[in-house]
DNA sequence: TATCAAAATTTACGCGAGTAAAGTTTTTGT
DNA sequence: ACAAAAACTTTACTCGCGTAAATTTTGATA
């Protein structure tokens, strides 16, 4: 016999259907013995509530949307694995989206997730190409928060790492142990942190008596480590390094620069018999797989992952609140490989 | 003035409710003139149908699930990107799911999915581990693709690799340019492709006149890199490598073992100064910046993805055919980088 | 201009569950 | 054992849209 609805589920465990869909609602919400009969009738008729008819009328879902720039970066692949994780244990249903890096999708994931009516969306804009206008009608309709990439201002909190942690570590340390480092990175990065990242660089040289320099290359897209290889033969070939270390501003650029390196057979590392030192941020899922192992600031994922999602049941729970948008940042952990 | 439901936006339209429902379900499928009068108000008013109440009563939505083992490995982001670009072209909305390795996960999603009603589901199992019940009782009730790794009957088609063009073509390829390849796995693969491998380097070995032998490593879970370098460092510091040329099952695990490699100081690449050959399969996105960089068979990523999706297209619209459920495999392209 | 099929409108009902109000039963505390 | 509180049942209405049937309008063709 197959159940076609919630009120031949009720008749079927002999329980009235607004206890049934009160029970479905939160199972702890009704009596013991209510709650044994109805899971004893579950186990023979493996009913399920209708979906949309469930979400038509609630006032609020428990689905949320994680939206994320690149998804086949194994950076946002990682945060979204756990902060996926996190929410399924706070009891969301999340789903998942990907920009793709093109701001037209960014709109459209958006305009479709509104319609969704989530309880809350977790999102990471693309940065600069983002479409403000959109995210920002967006949020006013939607509890959002925003991680990774901050739009000042937009959405009702940031959860992010802190740039300047991530650099001036690796800059004094770079800069102790050997020559001052000189910066790697993107001609127009899109993402914020890009610049951040430059101006903590530019600021922590200054402070430590050294001159900044830069390695600039050009490109577009997300195809990083294409790019900073491209850039790094350029470099190399030119014999145009300002520096015998070379601090990049993220491990995907890093990446492509040690596969640039070993092409051209330049050795990374901290030996006497290595031309280079190559260090770099975020701590990439592959870092400690390159040649040679990548040294780099980590991220803390797990801190930043648990936060977004407390962050969002604090919202659901306690309603947007008129306390200013609170912005939190996460240190970063030197992690010392052999690269530097 | 805010539009609160179909029924108000027909109004200030001036298009009758049912008209305007059509005009949402396919625009092409009003008169020209009334589409210009709804696209009219709808620029004007910005109203979106609601969701859930849509596909209430809706036979087919037009939604689909993706469903993949392991979401933070390159290779199924690679691949998910382009499936959701084609299911998008197509006309649907894809949602993405990640099973994390878990057999309780997949089941779970499943078990969501079937509540959502897709027009159908792209599934990449687990494999071995996978509830096969569970996956079983899910293509009973929903139109599901299998895609990489099969499950012999189930769903209503397969499209993956063909594994043996895979093998064929690297141990035919490194047996013609040097010493015959060992085989370098896991020894419990999940992965069923991982099986139709062995035995198709075995095969090859044979028909070629060479004895097949192995490197097995141990390990479980998705971390395939960090087990296939904790095995190539056994490997390497007992000295155990039956040949000077190792082929990999898959480039995850060839990653592990080029930093393993490295790390050892062991020289790979064809060269006169090299002391290993490494080859391996699958075009994983990472493959062509390892060090040096991976000679591997390559996946059709662009057959395999369009033709799920193709096919996904034809079950929604023939129905479920009384055909023999098709299995397409598409062959490999070898390609030839430094490491071999 | 008459004709007629295609398209739009009107009307009406259904979907599956949320939810509120009023009445009934069960549990709890004393 | 009894009163009060808590949980459950009954009844009835809502939500926003899909969809079918019958009717009217539209616009292309003869």
């Amino acid at each position: 016999m197959k159940i076609r609805n919630m009120e031949e589920f009720a008749a079927v465990s002999g329980i009235s259907r607004p206890t049934v869909s009160k029970y479905f609602h939160d199972p702890d919400s009704v009596r013991v013995t209510t709650r044994q009969r109805i899971e004893a009738a579950l186990a023979e008729y493996d009913y399920r509530p209708n979906f949309y008819a469930m979400n038509q009328n609630r006032k609020l879902t428990k689905t949320t949307g994680i939206v994320v720039p690149y998804l086949a970066d194994p950076f946002f692949g990682e945060i979204v694995r756990r902060i996926e994780q996190r929410c399924i244990e706070a009891g969301f249903s999340p789903t998942v989206f990907s920009s793709h890096g093109d701001p037209a999708q960014e709109r459209e994931i958006l305009d479709n997730l509104r319609s969704l009516k989530p309880a809350g969306v977790l999102l990471a804009p693309l940065g600069r190409i983002s479409d403000r206008a959109a995210i920002e009608s967006f949020c006013a309709d939607v509890p959002t928060v925003l991680f990774d990439s901050n739009i000042e201002g937009m959405g009702e909190a940031f959860i992010g790492s802190d740039n300047y942690s991530f650099v001036s570590q690796t800059v004094e340390y770079l800069s102790r142990t050997g020559e001052p480092p000189t910066f790697f990175e993107m001609r127009n990065p899109a993402n914020p942190n890009a610049n951040k990242r430059r101006n903590a660089y530019i600021q922590m040289m200054e402070r430590l008596g050294h001159d900044p320099s830069f390695i600039r290359v050009d490109g577009e897209g997300w195809a990083f480590e294409e790019i900073g290889r491209q850039g790094a033969f350029k470099a190399l070939d030119a014999n145009d390094l300002p520096s015998s270390t070379v601090l990049c501003s993220n491990d995907r650029l890093a990446i492509g620069l040690l596969s640039a390196c070993y092409a051209r057979g330049v050795r990374v590392g901290r030996g006497v018999d290595c031309a280079l030192r190559v260090a770099s941020h975020d701590d990439h899922p592959f870092s400690r797989f390159t040649c040679p192992s990548l040294t780099t600031s980590a991220h803390d994922y797990e801190a930043v992952s648990s936060n977004v999602v407390d962050t969002l049941v604090q919202i659901t729970e306690g309603g947007r609140s008129a306390a200013p948008r609170p912005e939190r940042l996460f240190p970063a952990r030197l992690i010392m490989r052999d690269s530097a």
